[in-house]
DNA sequence: TCTTTTTTTGAGCACTCGCTCAAAACCGAG
DNA sequence: CTCGGTTTTGAGCGAGTGCTCAAAAAAAGA
């Protein structure tokens, strides 16, 4: 078989592996049977197997770009702008690909080696974030049971991100960040009331 | 040596472990190293190295309960309130705590039988969090490039909570909870402009 | 066709893991 | 001191890991 054939393969077979499993089964035995080649063949083509898991998030990182660009292209004020960076997030979920980008950085998480790699490829991810940020917020007001489940979701994502740039995260950035983090909440939200 | 203080010095060493080498490393034998007895003392009295992680979760979720607890019982208003959770969640960061929540969190990713336990000790800090939530948000603007690492931020929080719930997580769920974040980001945030 | 290079294979090495188990050590009661 | 139950130990089993390597198979060039 042609290199590109069985590159792609491999990396296709990371990715459903990293999506279905995790990464701490994401073996090279594992992802190279989806593959239907020999596991060999994965320290032949990229060396290793974090190596691979590596291709297959630039695969990820680099479809991300291309769609988000394709709509920023199309966006003609700020409103189109925003839908547009909730279209790429969302899609990103329903492609499983927000799931690889969570195992790959919760891994980092214990991985040394790992972590300056996932993080380099995570900057894409907050540069289109940054472009969509202009325009002033407004005050909204949700159910306090969803409240109570986000304020616990964004200190879980803050702390991840922390370790993954290797900042010492003190209290106060945390929370100088989850404060400054409610312009953006509104920007993106549509909703009213309870 | 006595039952009671072998617990103790598993549960410590476990937690330190958890702290400071992440989920992944979590050996029996590097425990026990620790700790300064027998790998197989773990089984002995805690059954499993799940067993004896979660052990170690249950102390933590009893120190911020009770630590809360006594917070709550002196705050006399809103305001008080609000501070009193921004005290313990600073807390559980500098001691460590909230590393070994995440590492639990997303060790139960990839673990099926790890996943409802994980979840049931998560729940006090849910419903302390929606205690804290009462009165009206106000807008507030942040620098960009916060922003955009609270968002990403956030949704990475939101994705491994909603695996943990074994919820399907749509993507308009999703938003409709980062809509509703933003009044109790506001609740927590004393801060002003750029 | 023969030759050279690229690609693929299966066996296997060295290591770590969770966990078991029989035997040793400890310790309080009689 | 002796006994009996509790606690601790070190060796070891079976399984899974990343990775290597010599050799086989396939592809490409002459």
């Amino acid at each position: 078989m042609a290199t590109a054939e069985t590159r792609e393969a491999l990396v296709e077979g990371a990715l459903a592996t990293l999506r279905e499993k995790g990464y701490a089964h994401a073996s090279a035995r594992e992802i190279a049977g989806r593959a239907g080649c020999n596991q060999a063949l994965i320290f032949y083509h990229f060396g290793s197997v974090d190596g691979l898991l590596l291709a297959a998030l630039d695969r990820v990182a680099e479809l991300r770009r291309v769609r988000y660009q394709a709509l920023v292209d199309e966006s003609r004020n700020l409103k189109e702008l925003v839908a547009a960076a909730r279209t790429v997030f969302a899609e990103d979920l329903e492609l499983g690909h927000t799931a690889v980008l969570v195992e790959m950085i919760t891994a980092a998480q214990a991985n040394a080696a790992l972590r300056p790699e996932v993080a380099a490829r995570l900057r894409p991810w907050r540069g289109f974030a940054a472009e969509a940020l202009r325009g002033t917020p407004a005050a909204l007001l949700g159910r306090p049971e969803e409240l109570a489940h986000g304020v616990v979701a964004m200190f879980l994502g803050l702390e991840l991100l922390a370790v993954l740039d290797d900042d010492p995260a003190p209290a106060d950035a945390l929370f100088e960040r989850a404060g400054s983090l409610s312009s953006l909440l509104d920007l993106f939200s549509l909703r009213r009331r309870s």
